[in-house]
DNA sequence: CCACCCAAAACTGTCAACAATTTACTCCCG
DNA sequence: CGGGAGTAAATTGTTGACAGTTTTGGGTGG
């Protein structure tokens, strides 16, 4: 699909190196939301100068993973319960979107591609008793495929680059979304067979179904994590 | 609303006001569309020291307004035809969700104003006509306010902020989008009689067909422009 | 007259130093 | 012993300078 060849490479920038390491320790935890960024200690540790650190910074702000406070300093993004509401909110719009839009995209292949994705899913056990730390990624590749076939760059740039960030983070910072495996799987099966009868209509209102109640058992979650404290 | 008081005040930083500045003047096409833009020069014209005009830049960048080719320069966003497709698409599905739940949230009052401001609408010939240059600001404001009765603020903020003004920007640079004034009206009319209806599917619907048409509109007008080109 | 190569100018990438503000600590007073 | 003012340390904001790359222009050879 990408030319790939014949467009001249470019060395990439400090700034480029930089953006991609915060982001990923942003994104694994090992930045944990809330927390300072010092920009003399993250130079002195990345080994660049404050420069370059400082534009990256810049992205990320642009991208709403970090907060800056004049003269204070900058901070990663910390999700309250309802920023985290609101954000679900977009992600049941827009993936619904894209999964109405992948059921007339997709090709024959790439529906055989998914149904071997959710057999594999099916055998594991972590789907039945629901603990699910490690379905995170297999759950993540689930909807990443189905939003990558809706073939809109920026629908796909939006959630997969931007959204699911976002909501990586948060869920490294509070305790694991568990119980809801087993759901959440035979959700993922009804949204599969929207998806082979090409039916759009159908197989985005599965998907919003599917995100709505995502949600809802997350937001149940958090309030009864957060009210005992 | 707002707390505004109590919450200390902070002196912006250079890097916020060149933002400002920058955003302003890529929306309102001051820098066109695929222009390249000197940091020398900018630097020199707003009085500042090329260290925060870059870190403007990078903010914007993670925006998507402009884009940075390494060793090359910066320049303003272009969109293609088939980005503003798969913009509006975006946007359909975006508005489309706030429509929805701007019909549970809105208040009497607020109803009462979105009907006032169509009555505004309705009396200027150029609805009729349909030349509509400067129909283009009553028309962000009804969506305007629609997306912001959704009270979900990272919607508001995607919309109003990031997606309008990439739009403004694509708006300006191309020619105008007429020719529709008068179907849209009679479609804002139907989104404000399901509101008023307070049916959130009914109102998500209505607002979906209307960005779906407009959609369908500029594609087929852009396809007119560029072929004979 | 065109194509190619080489040198100079212009520009972007990076860095280290300086200025201004915030934070932390210490000392003094009540 | 508690509170507050003042000072010192640390951190962020900004700037100017240097290094590396790209582009431009001219000159030479075919």
């Amino acid at each position: 699909m990408n030319d790939a060849l014949k467009r001249p490479i470019r060395a990439q920038s400090l700034v480029d190196v930089v953006t991609e390491r915060l982001e990923a320790a942003i994104v694994n935890g090992e930045l944990a939301p809330g927390s300072r960024l010092s920009e003399q200690g993250l130079a002195l540790s990345l080994g660049v100068s404050r420069g370059p650190l400082r534009e990256a910074i810049r992205r990320l702000e642009g991208r709403k993973l970090v907060q800056r406070t004049t003269n204070i300093g900058v901070h990663v993004t910390q999700l309250t319960g309802n920023d985290l509401s609101d954000l679900l909110v977009v992600r049941e719009a827009l993936e619904g979107m894209a999964c109405g839009l992948a059921a007339s995209a997709m090709t024959d292949a790439d529906l055989d591609d998914l149904d071997r994705l959710l057999g594999e899913h099916g055998d594991q056990e972590s789907v039945r008793d629901g603990t699910g730390y490690y379905q995170q990624s297999p759950d993540f590749d689930f909807h990443f495929r189905i939003v990558s076939a809706s073939r809109n760059e920026r629908l796909i740039q939006m959630l997969c680059h931007d959204l699911y960030d976002l909501l990586r983070v948060y869920r490294y910072k509070s305790s694991r979304f568990s119980g809801r495996a087993t759901a959440a799987f035979e959700e993922h099966l009804r949204i599969a067979a929207a998806l082979r009868a090409r039916d759009p209509a159908a197989a985005e209102a599965a998907m919003r179904a599917h995100i709505r109640n995502a949600r809802t058992h997350i937001l149940a979650q958090i309030a009864a994590d957060t009210t005992p404290v």
